[in-house]
DNA sequence: GATGTCAAAAAGATTG
DNA sequence: CAATCTTTTTGACATC
């Protein structure tokens, strides 16, 4: 039951390799797509540095058998695309603690209203939930409960 | 170099 | 199953 493991390259009639260098009259260029190793190479080289040096370009450049200009631009593209994705995944997170911060509120208002209830009745006390929580890690504290010594911060 | 946009190509979803 | 419509991915440029 592990069939397909998404064949390598080459789909039709081999559509891969240099299929640049090849301007006739210069007007079909047909859109080159990378193949799996070159994508593959750029894309470990984009772990490293996010920008590269025009020594770098030149060698990936020959390395992959693309023009300079061509890695130039992967590199362009795919540090845009990435902070596309770290933005969203921001947005995501600060909506998320909106939501909790929200939800924490409701509560301390029904809280709230609960003890002014008892205000003119039977003198008791509730310790009042203090909660914060850091948006990066969504790490949650009660200042009530968890201020020991062990007040690491994160 | 960042950002916005276009368009080709591939991947997915629909429908007959 | 495949022809077709929709969405996503991505190589390339133009602008600033």
């Amino acid at each position: 039951m592990k069939d397909l493991e998404l064949d390598i390259n080459q789909i039709p009639s081999g559509v891969e390799e240099e299929c640049v260098e090849k301007e006739f009259g210069g007007l079909p260029r047909k859109k080159l797509r990378l193949t799996k190793e070159q994508s593959h190479v750029l894309e470990q080289s984009f772990k490293q540095y996010h920008i590269l040096n025009p020594k770098q370009k030149e060698g990936l450049a020959d390395q992959l058998k693309l023009k300079p200009r061509q890695v130039e631009v992967w590199f362009q593209n795919r540090r845009a695309r990435s902070k596309l994705k770290q933005t969203e995944m921001e947005y995501k997170n600060l909506k998320k603690w909106f939501g909790s911060l929200n939800e924490q509120n409701r509560k301390l208002k029904k809280e709230v209203e609960e003890l002014r209830g008892r205000k003119a009745g039977p003198p008791q006390q509730l310790p009042a939930a203090t909660l914060t929580m850091c948006p990066r890690c969504q790490h949650v504290t009660n200042t009530f409960l968890d201020k020991g010594p062990a007040a690491r911060k994160h």
